[in-house]
DNA sequence: AGGCGATCCTGAGGGC
DNA sequence: TGCCCTCAGGATCGCC
């Protein structure tokens, strides 16, 4: 569920992390984690120096001082939430609590980090190598908040399937999901079923920048919490207040007071306003 | 190549 | 109140 905004803005939350020392790992339940190792998957990331939190797309990656690297993806419903351990008593597992951390931070104090998710959609994958790390990440195409036009406009010219179902693929573009591509492509006044390649230079740079400016105020709110999302600290966002046409079919458009359109794209709910987004004329 | 369906799961919310 | 059904912010795989 959580997409790019989300994401960053749980990134951000686990900042002191940074510079800590991993002192204990446990390990709830052990397919939540995948490992090249069985002793690194029952101690996920044991004894790291952690040196940051880094993310690229939806995905974030937890990187030690040495050549592990773990990378955290949290599916619909997954969270990473840190919180200060006061005395030597652990808090009790949380339901769907997967795996946690405790981890000694830069600055002294001992913190906990917990894995929790429960439909199990995201997971947990330790990397033995930074060159193994970096050649999953290659699945990725460049990160949303950052894309170039031209980048995309070259990326989206080899395919011809829908522009919504390519924006969905994190092979073209990391980072986006189901409900910024349909806010974007609405800021941009692009019809989700336009074929990709025949999106003009001109429209796509409407694209690129609705989708960078979209995720940017996202951020800036927090992120768009609609039921699940939270950042480390448990706290939710306010960008859903800002939606234009998701969660929205059959309302009027907040443009043109039209109807929205909504049908299923690529399996995922989709919302339109046949009016405003007309670069493909309905058969 | 790409469209489609199934799959991995749990929980919230609506209708009756 | 309770039960059943549908839907959900994601990603992958196999089949045609």
């Amino acid at each position: 569920m959580p997409e790019l905004p989300e994401v960053e803005c749980v990134r951000r939350s686990l900042s002191m992390l940074e510079g800590g020392l991993v002192e204990s790992v446990a390990v709830a339940r052990r397919d939540f984690v995948s490992a090249p190792s069985e002793r690194e998957r029952r101690h996920p990331m044991a004894g790291a120096s952690i040196e940051r939190i880094d993310r690229l797309g939806k995905e974030l990656a937890l990187v030690e001082k040495g050549p592990r690297r773990l990378r955290m993806r949290l599916g619909m419903t997954g969270r990473l939430l840190v919180h200060p351990v006061a005395g030597r008593r652990a808090p009790a597992r949380m339901p769907h609590e997967h795996v946690r951390w405790r981890v000694r931070t830069a600055a002294g104090s001992t913190v906990l980090l917990r894995s929790i998710d429960p439909r199990r959609f995201g997971d947990l994958v330790v990397f033995d190598s930074a060159e193994a790390f970096e050649a999953d990440r290659r699945r990725l195409g460049p990160d949303a908040l950052a894309v170039r036009s031209a980048d995309l406009h070259r990326r989206l010219a080899g395919t011809r399937r829908a522009i919504k179902i390519a924006l969905l693929d994190q092979g073209v573009l990391a980072g986006v999901g189901n409900i910024y591509a349909d806010e974007a492509l609405f800021a941009s006044r692009i019809h989700p079923r336009t074929p990709s390649n025949r999106l003009d230079p001109p429209s796509v740079d409407r694209l690129a920048r609705a989708v960078r400016r979209l995720l940017r105020r996202a951020i800036e709110s927090g992120g768009t919490t609609i039921r699940d999302y939270r950042n480390g600290r448990d706290e939710p966002g306010t960008a859903q207040r800002h939606l234009l046409v998701y969660g929205r079919g059959g309302h009027p458009c907040r443009r043109c007071q039209g109807v929205l359109q909504h049908a299923f794209l690529g399996q995922r709910t989709t919302v339109w306003c046949s009016n405003c987004q007309q670069s493909v004329h309905m058969t």
